[in-house]
DNA sequence: AAACCTCGTTTCCTATAGTGAACAGCGCAT
DNA sequence: ATGCGCTGTTCACTATAGGAAACGAGGTTT
């Protein structure tokens, strides 16, 4: 209850995680978006309202846009944000891919309720997110918010037993074994109810995006 | 100035581009990260790096964050930005649907070589489908052909070892933990290689392109 | 080959984002 | 009350992003 607590485990988690997102190759997937619609730097510029020089810099990491910029950028771009930092590679190809995780080597995505294990992160274009949680997380509080995100969740408890919060029901206890399938539209959260931390196997349907 | 912004109005509307992208309030939206938390401006400037000021400056609107900033937010709040730029998302459809699996309670299919359990047969409509299986097969010639479906498959070993078997890969040996996500058009199979018979949970994407 | 073009980069200069310090407001303990 | 600690805001200054124009490298025309 203290907010001490938490507020000390959350820096404590906070403090220990990698930079995962601090590559973010901005400038390379903007030139590689401009060069795919064979762009002129003077073109994005009419588009986007942002002087050439400015696109250039930002092109060559020599400046960090301003979120106005940003905004500007995928509003004459015609793309979303997800879009403009979502990695590069692309692979037309759809037959015959696999991407093999071997336990415990996903990429790790700590945040202060769930400490997730990306579970097949080398293939980009596909249509299920696999990954395997760590709930950390042992009461509801610990949310400041219902998780919500587009699409449907499959959900199996592998080890422990959680209880499922969900906007719509009752709290649901889940012990190692048993599963749920739900729209995960619906605002959800976990959190472990037996001695050690459990752990959950989910795979999320990825949102089609319509362009 | 106002002509650019004019010019780049009349291309975006020319090319039948959808007019501005949402005002993004994303001062508002920080502060209520920050206050669910119980967090306090100087918190979240240990948190992230950023001065106290600067902070309140960009609750209040005041300022437009760097993209750099916008990293440092993300990073130290141990958020993702679609999370910091989703505020409300409402339902926009189907949503609420849930469906419970008990362990060992799922529709059980057995086949001379797999032992299936569909595990949320209840929910019709939905994008995935999850099963569990029990790998009776012993060697790979008990397969008549290849186990070949359109879309995507994800694949984790629960107990046992396996063998897969692919069309276009050597046979891969899979352990307790391990997983595995590829094309299921990619002709496949399993055996099961440990003492006991080997259980995976699998989830499949279903066809998108049906009517 | 010189005189354009057009593209991307670079050079100023200004506008503004980011910072530390000072500030005002509030609760709490002497 | 007075003082202390902590909150969020505002000020003054520095760092840096954004823009107009100059530059330089290729290419095309005469």
């Amino acid at each position: 209850m203290t907010a001490t607590t938490d507020q000390d485990a959350a820096l404590r988690i906070a403090a220990g995680r990698k930079p995962f997102v601090e590559p973010l190759r901005l400038g390379e997937r903007l030139k590689e978006i401009r060069l795919a619609h064979q762009w002129t730097l003077e073109d994005v510029s009419q588009r986007t309202g942002l002087a050439r020089s400015t696109l250039s810099k930002i092109e060559n990491d020599q400046i960090s846009p301003t979120f106005t910029a940003v905004q500007k950028l995928i509003n004459g771009l015609g793309i979303d944000l997800p879009q403009l930092l979502s990695p590069p590679r692309v692979q037309p190809r759809s037959m015959g891919r696999r991407d093999l995780t071997r336990r415990g080597e996903g990429q790790r995505h700590p945040t202060p309720t769930y400490e997730h294990e990306l579970l097949s992160c080398e293939l980009a274009q596909k249509r299920m997110i696999p990954f395997k949680t760590i709930v950390r997380a042992r009461a509801f509080d610990e949310f400041s918010e219902w998780v919500r995100h587009d699409g449907e969740e499959f959900l199996m408890v592998l080890d422990g037993e959680i209880l499922l919060y969900t906007e719509y029901y009752e709290p649901l206890a889940l012990a190692s074994g048993d599963s749920i399938y739900f729209d995960s539209a619906m605002g959800h959260a976990l959190v472990s109810v037996s001695d050690a931390d459990a752990v959950v196997l989910s795979v999320c349907t990825r949102g089609e995006s319509s362009t």
